[in-house]
DNA sequence: TTAATATACGACTTAATTAATCGTATATGA
DNA sequence: TCATATACGATTAATTAAGTCGTATATTAA
């Protein structure tokens, strides 16, 4: 899984809308400051979320964009998977783009893709804007220290 | 982490090299046939590994491709970096090409990326070509039944 | 009513990366 | 000495990612 800079800036305006959840809409030039986002780039992107379903917007003076749907009611991996297209790190362990490879009987890589595939998979899967959100920004101590994160409030 | 064509290619001709491994050359021709992948392309591939020292090359005659280090002291790790250069989803959680980002400190999801890039690096580190040899072709019923994958000879 | 402010959305452009292909030089050994 | 092998820079083709632009349309506060 590779994250895109689209997905990135998608992510981030999902949780400034998630912060602000109830609190009324924000215009996409506060959205797009805040998170250091190309303002007409965002545009697409927010248009994209809302075909999805995810947020919603509210034109006129006054407007901006809401989230549609309960913080607990996305995932990362919904919002990954649509604008990166896969959460696998190649097309033969992937679930959704599976891609056949004629070398699948004797490839000995596989397994261990299909591992980290499945890892990251349901960690995704099961990570949604509520569960994220609550954790808190990453300690720079803890950056690189593995044994940190197990268990750690996903 | 996404997986180039590049690496697939280059890990699928390791594979064959280690299965090969003291009984012999086995000529770029032969290495690109059995693993399908384009000769012309191939040939730089194997040179880029000859630069770093995982296999060697015999001009001539009977000449071609060996492994040129020991299957045990060369990980997937190591060869997923070198030809697509991170492990990591994104920079701003990657050891060795680490890339500041402006919203680390407020960021909510950075946490979890780091979860996915630390359970992978550690996966590929210590995956060696000779480990991850020994373990079995994945069998058809196996995938995307995670259950089955935990410490699974890897 | 109207001016200001907002999103909507297709078309377009640019940049970067990936995936090759080609021509030719050089080394080896049967 | 010739068949067969690797060496390697140059070039190209294809794809994807990232971002810009122009203009249309909807809403509402004054
Ligand atoms: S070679 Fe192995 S890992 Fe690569 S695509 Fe084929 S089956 Fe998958
Ligand atoms: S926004 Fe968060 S995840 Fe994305 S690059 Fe910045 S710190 Fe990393």
């Amino acid at each position: 899984m590779k994250l895109s800079k689209k997905t990135d800036y998608a992510l981030r305006v999902l949780f400034t809308l998630v912060e602000h959840h109830g609190r009324g809409p924000i215009p996409i030039r506060e959205l797009a400051r805040r998170n250091e986002v190309p303002k007409r780039f965002l545009e697409h992107i927010m248009l994209d979320m809302k075909a999805k379903g995810w947020v919603d917007s509210l034109p006129g003076k006054q407007g901006g964009y809401v989230l549609a749907k309960e913080p607990s009611k996305v995932t990362m991996g919904e919002v990954i998977r649509h604008f990166d297209g896969i959460l696998a790190p190649i097309g033969c362990v992937s679930a959704t783009h599976y891609q056949r490879c004629s070398q699948e009987s004797v490839c000995r890589f596989r397994r261990i893709l299909l591992d980290a595939r499945n890892y990251v998979a349901r960690l995704m899967e099961q990570a949604t804007l509520a569960s994220v959100f609550l954790g808190a920004p990453v300690k720079e101590r803890e950056v690189f220290a593995p044994g940190l994160m197990a268990g750690d409030g996903i």
